[in-house]
RNA sequence: GGAGAAGUAGCGAAGUGGUCGGAACGCGGCGCACUCGAAAUGCGUUUACGGGGUGACUCGUACGUGGGUUCGAAUCCCACCUUCUCCGCCA
């Protein structure tokens, strides 16, 4: 959430970054006014207690000294009754407030290009070219089909559409991409990984802003008011969930691998074939925690890091800055990073690497101190996918492909996977 | 799932309705003294959030969490969470 004292101080410039995203002011003005409000009745119940304070100390010496106190106790009986008046009405301003505040997205950054949707975004740079066959090439769907690796029908059988059952090199090549990646992230770029529970809280939900706008696009676990987590992002950012952190331990680094569950409600109709838009998928998280002053250098390193999966699978990606209106609710900034997908014939969301700033941070109460005894601020946080591993191997069987049916593994996974061609 | 115990500052731990809850006491941390230096010792110091004030400062809140009783709650009552012990079940 954003800072209620930045929005008091500089109001003007706030509702300009958070009309920029072309959906109004998200309440912006209705959070002003319930701040002043929640003040104002700060100021009059404080008053009050203090009073209330001050007598409570007199009453045990009123009656050690034998004195009658049934007035003092009558006129703290009709304080006490409208402080609780007057608390009830502040606790009521402060839910509105938060939930106001919850309501407001994160201000996009200065360098985000300004634009109304995905058509806006701006493309940065592009590594390799689109696959070039000298045959017509076939959809992952039925490349897996017909090589027996995927299995849609059965999928649906034991759970429903938009799932999938990966068998024999398929399920195993599924699991070389998330070893690659893990190792890949945790040798050589410096993260610690981590194996987070695959359910979080509603806590959780709320810290990382999933929750409460996006609570019909989770699973729900009612029977302990869990939910399924819709990306690692979730448990790992909250990891540190209300603590305060040594500045000494900043950048702090963690990847995790978690399968990902999501309802897709509202896309029925788009990407219903294939590995692209599942109910669950795989996925290969990373996680910064990091000094306000080193956030935005930590996003470039970061992508940089998700880019290096693609380069040394040899996948032809492009990078794209994400305009103002397609950024996501809780993010200052988005690259996306976008593989290029036969089947599509275009280039396909495979990365989303962001810069909370310190939106989640304040949300879910993630601090830190530069020096012991220092004064604690908000970290910021960042994170991208290091990548998704359902539309990794999606794209691996698409340009991999071979005229006979067959798919060659990428150089870097072959001994991960045990063989050099899938048929 | 059942029975019992516990949750107080960085850690350990006292406090069973007021008059020492920022909080006893011990450990740790920091500063100073002593010392050539260190150890030992002594003295001092040590939270976070919110409101008001340019500021020195001041007021309020916080004893797992949320409610309740009371003029007043760490203390009494209710619910929930977590941890530990025992029983049951189980990969």
């Amino acid at each position: 959430m954003l800072d209620i004292r930045r929005i008091r101080e500089e109001y003007e410039s706030v509702k300009a970054a958070v009309e920029s995203r072309g959906q109004g002011d998200f309440g912006l003005a209705d959070a002003l006014a319930l701040d002043a409000e929640r003040r104002a009745l700060i100021a009059e119940t404080e008053q009050m207690k203090s009073r209330q304070n001050a007598v409570s100390k007199e009453i045990p010496q009123i009656k050690k000294a034998g004195g009658d106190a049934t007035a003092v106790l009558a006129e703290m009986k009709e304080l006490s009754d409208k402080v609780k008046e007057v608390d009830a009405k502040l606790a009521e301003a402060e839910e509105k407030l938060r939930a106001a505040l919850l309501g407001i997205p994160n201000t996009p950054d200065a360098s985000v290009p300004v634009g109304s949707d995905d058509s806006e975004n701006v493309e940065l740079r592009r590594f390799g070219e689109p696959t070039a066959f000298g045959f017509e090439p076939k959809p992952h769907w039925d490349i897996g089909t017909d090589l027996d690796i995927l299995d849609f029908e059965r999928a649906a059988k034991i759970a429903g559409a938009r799932f999938t059952v990966n068998k024999g090199l398929g399920a195993k090549l599924e699991r070389s991409v998330v070893n690659f990646m893990l190792n890949l992230h945790t040798r050589e770029h410096g993260y610690t990984e981590i194996l987070p529970p695959f359910m979080v809280n509603r806590a959780a939900m709320t810290g990382t802003g999933q929750l409460p706008k996006f609570e019909d696009d989770m699973f729900h676990v009612p029977a302990k008011d869990f939910f399924l987590v819709p990306t690692a992002e979730v448990p790992l950012t909250n990891l540190y969930m209300d603590e305060i952190l040594d500045g000494a331990m900043l950048p702090h680094y963690i990847t995790a691998y978690t399968p990902c569950f999501r309802k897709e409600a509202g896309s029925a109709g788009r990407d219903t074939r294939g590995l692209i838009r599942v109910h669950q998928f795989n996925k290969v998280e990373l996680v910064k925690f990091a000094k306000p002053e080193e956030s935005w250098d930590e996003l470039e390193s970061l992508t940089a890091a998700a880019e290096e999966v693609l380069k040394r699978l040899a996948l032809p990606y492009r990078v794209v800055a994400l305009s103002t209106g397609d950024l996501g609710f809780s993010s200052a900034k988005t690259y996306d990073i976008e593989v290029w997908m036969p089947s599509y014939g275009r280039y396909v969301e495979i990365s989303s690497c962001s810069n909370f700033t310190d939106y989640q941070a304040r949300r879910a109460g993630i601090r830190f101190r530069r020096e012991p005894g220092a004064k604690p601020e908000f970290v910021h946080t960042l994170n991208g996918s290091g990548l998704a591993v359902g539309r990794t191997v999606a794209a691996i069987l698409e340009n991999y492909q071979q005229e006979d049916g067959s798919v060659s593994v990428p150089e870097a996974l072959r001994h991960y996977v045990g063989a050099d061609v899938i048929r």
